[in-house]
DNA sequence: ATCGGCTCGCGCAA
DNA sequence: TGCGCGAAGCCGAT
């Protein structure tokens, strides 16, 4: 049963007979624990037809190059498989979301959408609104309180917003049981779309940007995050609290790529994490602070900045004193093609530049040092925000999410506090190499991290 | 090793 | 209007 809440129409137009319902798939890509899905096949039960899938495969994703592609199609791959298994028949179209939506729209009923909290996602899903002749009812499913239902406007930190996850958060962190397919669509006469046995081929047909390699340190899809989450859970969620700050440990869940996808839901996440056994109670409350109010108060920044992706979305004290200092000294200056190549003096930085990369994933607390030291080493705040965001983007497998513009925003005062005034920096906290030698096993990092790109 | 100061603005209590 | 407090800070004093 999915809440109420999470079911929004998006327009006022009437359902229509016709010969199926439709879930357009775009940000949640999975077969399971997928409200938007579960919530089609109710409809579908009820008006005795079958459900259909579509997605618009596109290859002009803001951004997107071969490292994301890859990884998406791996997950999608594997989802048109367990969907095939639940009676249900997904149709990928290599064209825009939009237009392929609508296209399938042209012989459905209904058209349920799931939620994405983009700039693009939200204008995808105004433009299937507007031009469908049928109802659309879109679906949340990406966070574990909708971001509306736990704030209507732009919170000020995670302080502000915390209390706010509360007060819902038991309501939504409930399973999500599988409504059983009453009428397979597997047969139906439909748009063959792509198949997607052969991923290389599925990719050299893609008019993308090839300059960035796809990495083999992570691999797509559900089966792959559950896993990953199973392992966090027996190995290393019981140390989580002390050691997830740790770049040397490097104790973490790795799931941020898979949730960037939709490849497994954050309920699901959550409600496994929670069910434990000997776990402590400080490890748990810290990875679901991660999990849910540091990623959720991400998603609020994005919904509710119309600039998150831009230096004036910051707040207004960090562009003050940053401006301020506008003219400070620095100390080193480096072009953006000299960050890529990780050809700066300090040796974590360049290491941080590595593992990103190299493996698609930089370790959290090395994102904030990593961009924090591009403010201090480019000639304006602006720029830095731009370089930082724009390396994030190319090469973090989860590049794009919200979670990469609310961390690169942070490191530049967002969601912060002023602190001591400095050259550079102004009010904006300050981090130093001294800072992780003295709290973590910079060495053992050095030594996880490639040694040359 | 530990501690206070740095400094802004939100939200709540009064 | 006052007050407490905040993602992971740093720095100098003790």
């Amino acid at each position: 049963m999915v809440e109420p809440e999470r079911i929004q129409p998006l327009n006022r137009k009437p359902r229509r007979p016709g010969r199926y319902v439709l879930y357009w798939m775009q940000q949640s890509q999975r077969a399971e624990w997928n409200p938007a899905l579960e919530y089609a096949v109710g409809q579908a039960n009820a008006l005795g037809q079958p459900v259909v899938v579509v997605f618009g495969l596109t290859g002009r994703f803001p951004e997107a190059n071969l490292r994301h592609y890859r990884f998406m199609l791996e997950g999608l791959r594997e989802t048109l498989q367990a969907l095939a298994g639940r009676g249900i028949r997904m149709v990928v179209l290599k064209e825009s979301p939009v237009t392929a939506a609508l296209r399938l729209a042209a012989e459905a009923s209904l058209l349920v959408a799931d939620r994405g909290y983009l700039r693009i996602q939200r204008l995808w899903r105004q433009r299937v609104a507007r031009r469908a002749r049928i109802s659309v009812v879109q679906v949340e499913g990406d966070v574990v309180v909708p971001a509306d239902v736990a704030s209507s406007k732009e919170e000020y930190g995670a302080r502000t917003l915390r209390p706010r996850i509360q007060r819902h958060l038991e309501r939504f962190l409930t399973d999500l049981v599988p409504e059983p397919v009453r009428k397979d669509s597997l047969g139906l006469s439909l748009e063959e779309g792509i198949r997607l046995d052969d991923l290389d081929s599925v990719l050299a047909g893609l008019q993308i940007d090839r300059s960035v390699p796809a990495v083999g340190s992570f691999r797509g899809g559900t089966c792959k995050a559950r896993e990953l989450l199973d392992r966090f859970i027996q190995e290393r969620l019981s140390t989580y609290r002390q050691e997830s700050a740790d770049p040397g440990l490097n104790n973490v869940s790795h799931l941020s790529p898979y949730l960037h996808f939709g490849q497994i839901s954050p309920v699901y996440a959550a409600l496994e994490v929670r069910r434990a056994r000997g776990v402590r109670r400080e490890n748990v409350e810290a990875f679901l602070e991660q999990l849910i109010v540091r990623r959720e108060l991400a998603v609020n920044f994005v919904l509710y900045n119309p600039s998150y992706d831009r230096y004036e979305g910051l707040p207004e004290w960090a562009r003050r004193t940053l401006e301020r200092h506008k003219a400070d000294r620095r100390a080193y200056l480096y072009t953006e093609q000299e960050f890529e190549r990780a050809e700066t003096h300090d040796p974590y930085w360049n290491a941080a530049q590595r593992e990103m990369v190299t493996t698609g994933k930089m370790h959290n607390h090395m994102r904030m040092y990593w961009a924090k030291k591009i403010l201090e080493w480019t000639e304006t705040p602006a720029d830095a925000f731009r370089i930082a965001l724009a390396l994030n983007n190319k090469y973090e497998i989860d590049g794009r999410d919200p979670n990469g513009f609310a961390g690169v925003a942070w490191c530049f005062g967002k969601h912060d506090r002023p602190w001591a005034e400095r050259p550079v920096f102004g009010q904006v906290r300050y981090m130093n190499a001294a800072g992780l030698e003295r709290k973590f096993d910079m060495e053992a990092y050095l030594k996880r991290v490639p040694p040359r790109l």
